[in-house]
Parts: C-alpha cells; structure tokens; sequence
DNA sequence: GCATCCGTTGGGGGA
DNA sequence: TTCCCCCAACGGATG
C-alpha cells in the first residue's frame, strides 16, 4: 500500500498551532504533504478587500511560510495562481494526489466553493478529508442543536453549546513535516477575467496577480501588494501568527484584565493602546485559533478569585460566543442572511439608499437606488469622515487609514447611518466596513449590521447613541478626536464634539474655522465641516420613521417586501422611499401603469428591473450609483456556479 | 397561553 | 460623582 499524497489547502486557517485539519493531514502519515494556498480571483477580484486587510493576508501567508520551511527547509506555503474550481483537478493529476484536506468554512460562497471542489476530488479518485476549527463549535452542529433554527441570540448559543458538549482544547503545532513532492507544473494556467474587478479602485497600477501559475519567480512565492497593483497600506496592525501568538501572551499575562474583562466597560476613546484586545483579524485569517484564546481566557478564570471573574456574555469568551451565534445564524441562512430581501430573520425597514435585487435570484446585485440625493450626500460624508461631527468622523478616518475601530466606535457610526441618524440601508454601511476592515468577517460583520439597525437580534431602538453625550462619557478631553480630527486638536474640551458652537473668535485663534461641507483649508485657517443635520431632529425623525415600521411589522420573506406592495403600508410622509405606490425594493416590477424613464446611471445596461419610483421633481433620482458593482453574497458572486433562487 | 423578567454597551434628569 | 428612574417599548426566555 503506497503511502498517501497529500494536499493541505489553507484558506482561513493560516496556523500551525490548533488546527485539527492538519493534525488529520499529517496523521495520514503521508508519503508527502503540499502546503498550498490558491489565489482565488473571487477574493482578488469580487470582494471587497482595501490594502490594508490584503497586507495582513499576506502577511499571514508570509509568516506561515517561513514556519513551514522552519519544520522543513524543504517545505513552504506553496501559492499558486489560478481558481481552485480550475487548478485541483489539474494539480490532482499533476501530483498524484490521494489526499485533500481542508478546515470547513461555513460562509455561503465558500461553502459552494468546498462543494464543488468535492465533487471534483471525487470524479479525481482523490478523498477530501474536512475538520472544524475556525469557530468554537461546528457552526452546522450548532444550528442542528438549535433545532434546526439560526442562531438568533446568546442564549441559543450557549443552551444549543451545552448539547454539543466542551469546546475542544487546542492542539499543539506539529514538530515536523513531510517534504512536498515533485512540483512541476505541467499544465496551462487559465487566467480568470479581471472583469469585473470590485477592487480596481483599491489600485494604483495594473494587477499581475495572475502572471504565472507559480508567480513571476516561478517559486510559488506570497505576492507583494505592489505586484497585486494595490495601493499602499496605512494599518499599523500586522499580521502573521507569530504576532498573534506574541499578543495573545500579553494579554493572557495581564491575569486581572483577561479574568475581569467586559466588553461594554471598555472605552471605544482608547486608542494608545486600544482597550480591546485587537486580536479579531487574527481570528478572521486563522492566525489565531479561536479555541486557543477561549481556553487560555477560561482557565485564566476558573484559578481566579472566586465570584471575581466576569462571564458571559460580557467576558472574553463572551466575545467568541456571539461569534459563534452570528457563523450559526450565517450557517442556516445562507446567502440571504446578507441581505434583507428573502431573509426571514431580517425586518424590513424602507431605508433610504435600498440595494437593488437581481429577480432571476432574489440576491443583491452590489447596487443601489438613489431615492434621495441627500442621503447620498450623507453617505459620501459618512464614509469620509466629513459629517461635521467629530466623533464619527475620527471614527471612520481611524477605520479607513488603520483598518480597526473599538466595537463601540462601530456602534456608533452604525447608529448614526442607520436607525439614529442618516436612515440609510445597513446594507451601504456594511458594505464600506467589508472594504475597510482588516478583521472583516462576513457573518460577523452583516450580524452586527443587523444588531445595531435593529432588524434582527436586537430591537431596543429607542436606545440611539448621541455622537456628542456618547463619547462624552468616556473622553471628556476629547483625546481621540484630537487624534483623529486633527484640525480640531486645539479646540477647548467645551466644544471638542461641538466645534459648530464654538465662537468664530476662538475658532480663529484656535487655527480652524468651522464652515461648509467639505473641510479643507482656508487661507491661514483649516476648515471643519459644520454638521451636516441636526442631529435632534434626525434622531425624532427616525424614531418615528422605526416605530411605524416595527408596527408594519414585515420582514424580509414577506411577498410585499419584493412586489413592492409594502408602500401601502407606508405612509407617504414617512421617512424612507415610501411615496408613491410603484417600485418595490430594488425596484423590480410593477403593474406597467406608472411611468418610468429608463435608467442609465449604470455603466452596463441596466437589467429590465432597474426602473423604479420617480419623484417628480428630480426625474433622476432613482439612478443607481455608477460604481462598483459586485456580485450578491456576504462576499460576491464568483460567477462560477449558479445560484438557486432563495 | 400568559404574565413577567430581562437583555453585553442610550440619554437625561434628579436625588 | 454615583445611582436610580424614566423615556416608550421590543421580544426572547422563563415560569
């Protein structure tokens, strides 16, 4: 009996230490072992991804690497440049492989990915062998105890976790590695399309991603952001395992903060350090093994004093259970839990700025109609840092240059865009933080989205967060926005979250004026925004705005969120796309009695379905936005596979 | 089935 | 400064 030939496929799981997928590889005893990464033009082409996560990506890979050659000279990360759809069963025959191994991945694309490889590995003769350990429990068990049911809260998680019994201990890195085998080529690459590429504006010269099979050394090597086309990036925060389980320590060694830490005491103003423990990306890129920091937290807590700790869901491990809740609610609910349309979890809300739908799939299309050109406006500011009110704008300034802001700070500026503010679509905001976030996890990030717009997990949203009261509570001198706003650092602390009010004499002496819309420089003088609304008055507009729709009472599955005959049940003074009583979400169909001019905002011909409602004064203000366009997923479409219609 | 409690992270006012 | 209640009210969990 020859002995196995293994492939060992990394893809969120870029560590040797707890990872159950490569103990099971290596305990096939194999002949020889190919650490392989495959550079997926979905992430490379139809993600969202900014410099600064592609940094620590490859920073991940860099550092995995060189611990593969540390356990044997011979062996490294072997990347290779081609769709895994297309190069395994290439790879298969070229290799003489036996064996495919793999940590399972729940998200929606990467779960018809895994499917399709299967399916390849089996018509290869080649046996998949598949283990969990990117999140604390098997997110499918988890649902399984659930009854079958998305996890839609804590307490789910943790009486669904008690059937399934103790989260498995870590494991402990290999000491040694098989060689690789032969790694010869011997076959055509075939080169994805570029088009569409949802990162060309992430790019400041031309990709060569897919140059060669084996990169333009021809040694499998990690590419470099400059080789990707990408533009520099401006995170301080590195990547790599090494660094994880370097900062781990730190933490684990601070006893007092790691047995009494509770994640609504900590401050979203901290910045140096931060007051959270940043080790969120390491999870998201499996440089961090999830199981490692729960049981390094939890017998950090159970040898403390006694009735001291805190638990959950407040503690640390706290944390990584409401991670586990979202990867079950992704888990069962597949592609429309990032979405509201098809999404029965998700509440219906007729927010400014709705994604637009693709009927032959009920799944989003990456674009948006433009009911209001003032809402935006308030996108374009919000996203920019210009809103004129400093704490959100330090706060999407330090999330768009450092990849990484507090929870809280998340809180924030999801409140102001959606609920509390803007009463914009959290499918925009959630959209910006897939580019920008270097931690960015899909079920995670669409699950606070929906926690925080109050559309599916929580629902108190009278509980609005003022961006003047708010930060006041945790950085009276206003520290942060001094950081991050620095136009404003000589402002007295009277109005540091209320440069507006300041008067124009102080303004002057204290270098910055605070006038129109977009900041800059005036003479002598920086210029700060003046705050784009009111925020009092925004805020009662929404809360009215979320009662009646909490009254209407729709979610996401209902018929009359897709055919449009929801505005019926809207009020036309409501806020929101409500008037009228053509156009539904997306603005798909329609009984052919209202008039629609064709839409020609798009830079592809706009599909049948993009017409919608048209105020009468502004003809075109449903255009859709001529950006980026992506596919429909928690990530994007592949284009590979069809999708089932939800 | 129903009442009650409580929910990781609001704001504001008064004692 | 800290604690408490109220605002007006949701909905899952619990008994």
């Amino acid at each position: 009996m020859p002995k196995p030939r293994v492939i060992y496929w990394f893809r969120t799981d870029l560590r040797l230490h707890d990872s159950p997928a490569l103990k099971a590889a290596l305990d096939l005893d194999p002949e020889c072992l190919y650490p392989i990464w495959t550079w997926d033009p979905h992430y490379v082409y139809r993600a969202r991804v900014g410099p600064n996560r592609f940094q620590f990506l490859l920073d991940c890979q860099n550092d995995l690497s060189a611990s593969l050659t540390r356990l044997n000279p011979k062996s490294k990360l072997f990347v290779i440049r081609e769709a895994p759809q297309t190069l395994f069963p290439k790879l298969f025959k070229a290799w003489r492989i036996s064996h495919l191994v793999f940590e399972k991945d729940t998200d929606a694309y990467a779960r018809e990915r895994d499917e399709k490889i299967m399916e390849l590995a089996k018509e290869a003769g080649v046996k998949v062998i598949v283990r969990t350990g990117r999140t604390l429990y098997d997110p499918d068990e988890l649902v399984r105890a659930n009854g079958g049911k998305p996890t839609m809260s804590i307490t789910q998680v943790q009486q669904a976790g008690k059937k399934l019994g103790a989260i498995p201990r870590p494991i402990p890195a290999p000491t040694s590695i098989p060689d690789p085998g032969d790694t010869s080529l011997d076959f055509e690459q075939a080169r994805p399309s570029q088009e569409p590429d949802y990162n060309a504006i992430q790019r400041d010269s031309a990709d060569r991603s897919y140059s060669a099979l084996a990169g333009p050394n021809g040694d499998f090597a990690v590419p470099s952001l400059s080789e990707l086309g990408l533009k520099p990036a401006t995170t301080p925060h590195r990547g790599g395992e090494t660094l994880a389980l370097q900062a781990l320590d730190i933490i684990i060694a601070d006893t007092d903060y790691t047995a009494t830490f509770s994640k609504p005491l900590t401050a979203p103003t901290a910045f140096s350090p931060q007051s959270t423990t940043l080790l969120s990306p390491h999870h998201h890129f499996g440089s961090l093994s999830c199981r490692l920091l729960y049981w390094r937290a939890q017998d950090t807590v159970n040898s403390y004093k006694k009735g001291a700790a805190s638990t959950p869901p407040t503690s640390l491990t706290g944390q990584l259970l409401f991670r586990d809740m979202y990867f079950g609610a992704q888990a069962a609910l597949g592609y429309s839990f990032g979405q509201t349309v098809t999404n029965p979890h998700c509440r219906f809300i007729p927010w400014h700025l709705p994604s637009r739908i693709d009927p032959s799939t009920n799944l989003i299309t990456g674009t948006y109609d433009i009911d209001s050109p003032q809402a935006e406006e308030h996108l374009r500011r919000w996203r920019e840092g210009i809103t004129g009110f400093p704490w959100i704008d330090g706060l999407m300034r330090q999330l768009k240059t450092e990849g990484w802001i507090h929870h809280l700070g998340r809180h924030a500026v999801a409140s102001f865009l959606t609920r509390g503010g803007c009463y914009i679509d959290w499918e925009r905001g959630a959209e910006v933080f897939e580019e920008w976030l270097i931690d960015h996890e899909a079920a995670c990030n669409i699950g606070n989205w929906q926690w925080l717009a109050c559309v599916a997990f929580y629902s108190q949203f009278h509980r609005i967060y003022s961006p003047i009261a708010f930060p006041k509570k945790w950085d009276k001198a206003g520290m942060f926005v001094r950081r991050y706003v620095p136009e404003l650092e000589r402002f007295d602390e009277k109005y540091i979250y209320e440069p507006w009010k300041a008067p124009v004499v102080d303004q002057k002496r204290w270098g910055c004026l605070v006038r129109g819309r977009e900041g800059g420089v005036e003479g002598e003088f920086r210029v700060y925004p003046k705050p784009m609304f009111e925020f009092k008055e925004r805020r009662d507009v929404c809360l009215k705005a979320m009662k009646k729709a909490y009254k209407v009472g729709l979610y996401g599955n209902d018929p009359r969120v897709l055919d449009g005959s929801w505005r019926a049940l809207f009020d036309d003074e409501a806020e929101g796309p409500t008037e009228g009583r053509e156009g539904p979400i997306g603005a798909m169909v329609g009984d052919g009695e209202a008039e629609h001019e064709e839409d020609v905002g798009d830079d592809e011909a706009p599909p049948a379905y993009a017409k919608s409602h048209m105020s009468p004064e502004s003809p075109k203000s449903t255009r859709s936005r001529a950006g980026q366009k992506r596919g429909a997923d928690q990530t994007t479409l592949d284009g590979i596979f069809k999708r089932l219609k939800s």
